[in-house]
DNA sequence: TATCCCCGAGAAATCGATTACACGTCGATC
DNA sequence: GATCGACGTGTAATCGATTTCTCGGGGATA
């Protein structure tokens, strides 16, 4: 492969000013045409590692997702990269594999890599690496998931408003025995889930007490079944269930199947996160869909903000009810908003 | 951020004894221990590109994917990561949305970056770039997709006994007038898996036309659903469909569900790839799947024996029909290969 | 006791780019 | 016509590691 230095020989002028011209520098025409000539002639193309220990600069942004099966983080990684290519960064993605041990492991390989900057969904609270990111002055921006004790901006989606229409809508639909399906106690955003969606519900006279709310170690679909086995079993099961991740929907739903249960007759349930394939489901579901795309974008222009020393404060985005058939409403309209088609 | 000179000042030694104390080269007792102690004390982490600067090895494979929004990518993806994770590489994915000029621009990018290897599941056969990879001495390996003209080994799934099966569980259901859903003709995938389904149904007297011959030009979900309303059009509409990929499936889905058709009753579907949910549809959906994980190691190994200058050669995997229950079959069993119960 | 070898460790070259500094040339100004 | 600035370009330092070459000292052998 051809260097610097054979293209400036092939020009007859001195490495300074090959750089020079190919960086847009300072050069005029007459050199610069040959310059460029040998370029082609050679087809040379920079040394990014030679350049990246000069400036300092990999133009590569790190991104490390809770699970690169999980189609939620899956778009949110399409479209983080899509922004940062289209500003000139690449982008490695990290697979926590939801294992903190594993994200540190990969937290330190980028930081070795000498990226410019990190995002982080990170997986579990227990990450030991993230403060050492902070301390080592590398730019961080967490997304999706807060992680306490860690100075950082945070960008993510708001379900305030997305839950109380989703109490408003079962409510309306006569529900009175909702659950939910969450992440263990302790984890920031399934305990901030758990406890929005209970005020929003008691602002219509709903309880839900804690027998309805199940916890899954894993965030896995044997989870989700296992908790809706539960519920199942209860003297009084629910008539409505919440829950709270794509993968834990799939196992309540081959629960439900399992035992001759029919959505939305038998049993409403709503997920959060709105897959591709959830509105080809049947019924199709009803979801809270966060603006992936969106975070995704959002959380670039944050990091980039903090890169180029400017400061960015965190991002909140608004999630929002897309009410489709699983709890018993009629099809393509959002509750309690005036109805909105939706393309199929 | 402390770097070798630092580490070689407070050991009291030269940056040739941290390196190799480092490295593993020639050290010795006590002044490793010092050596040890100073990288401890200070925080001491190698900085990377330095490194690649130098020995010209980043340690870092490239993986080109044609879209990172589809499962069945995603998955092989996600087994690429872990195995060159395992072998101590790191991988930078790359996402060609289907789209050879973002892929080209992708593999330059990668090229620039001095990955030490490349391993692309191309988007067409269009790609220009291919070429120069290989003409740069990049190590190349192709993944689940040929590309023809490109002089690089292809790790892929062989479907061949798959579709032999299918096409006797087809018949042996009653099926008579299968369909398929292809990409467009000259895609050598698309191409491979009308010839050999064809062929397979040949053999039990079954006809193929072309009118039951149904090509999206996008692989999308929109195609599959366009296809599949032509057939239903048809004056004598197929009673099988086998969608060639899982987005297609989705779309054909949507069709049928429109129409108030049933699976299996009123239409047989089986789709390629097995993708998570596919197994919790209802009714669960018969699939060809395709040993992905197995693919994504195999692609590493070849890819590192290429690396390693030891030559490896195309990997061919098979493909496995799983029947389950959308052609009508009762649950949980493999034809004609005895049956194995499969875990839900 | 003298010679040779081996081994550990330092000095310096190297990878391929960017960039600070210096220098020469040219036109403009007084 | 001499001086100054601006401009274009070359020389060389630099980034942080690896690696070759070289040297000095200690142990073994004759």
């Amino acid at each position: 492969m051809a260097n610097i230095k054979d293209v400036a020989e092939r020009a007859g002028v001195s490495v300074a000013t090959v750089s020079r011209v190919l960086n847009g520098h300072s050069p005029v025409a007459e050199t610069r045409e040959r310059v460029l000539a040998a370029v082609r002639e050679l087809g040379y193309r920079p040394n990014n590692v030679a350049r990246a220990l000069r400036t300092a600069r990999t133009g590569t942004l790190g991104l490390i997702i809770g699970d690169l099966t999980n189609p939620f983080f899956t778009e949110l990684a399409d479209a983080v990269e899509d922004e940062a290519r289209s500003l000139g960064y690449s982008l490695v993605i990290g697979n926590a594999g939801e294992r903190p041990d594993q994200q540190d492991d990969y937290i330190r390989t980028l930081l070795d890599r000498q990226i410019d900057g990190l995002l982080v969904s990170s997986a579990g609270t227990g990450s030991t690496m993230l403060g050492e990111v902070v301390a080592s002055g590398t730019p961080l921006v967490l997304l999706d998931r807060i992680v306490p004790g860690v100075d950082a901006p945070c960008v993510r989606a708001d379900g305030r408003e997305a839950l109380t229409d989703l109490a408003a809508h079962l409510a309306a639909l006569g529900r009175r025995r909702p659950a939910i399906i969450v992440a263990p106690a302790g984890t920031p955003t399934g305990d901030e889930r758990l406890r929005l969606f209970r005020t929003a519900l008691a602002a219509h006279g709903i309880a839900l007490p804690d027998t309805c709310v199940g916890a899954t170690p894993d965030l896995q679909h044997t989870g989700g079944r296992a908790v809706m086995r539960a519920f199942l079993d209860l003297p009084e099961p629910p008539d409505a269930v919440l829950a709270t991740d794509n993968l834990m929907a799939l196992g309540a739903m081959d629960e439900l199947r399992a035992r001759g249960l029919r959505i939305p007759e038998d049993m409403a349930l709503v997920v959060y996160d709105d897959v591709p394939w959830f509105r080809h489901a049947d019924p199709p579901l009803t979801v809270i869909a966060q603006p992936t795309r969106e975070l995704g974008r959002a959380a670039v222009h944050t990091l980039l903000a903090r890169i180029e020393g400017r400061d960015a404060a965190s991002v909140l985005l608004p999630a929002r009810l897309v009410a489709r058939n699983s709890c018993g409403e009629p099809t393509g309209r959002r509750v309690p908003a005036p109805s909105r088609a939706e393309p199929v």
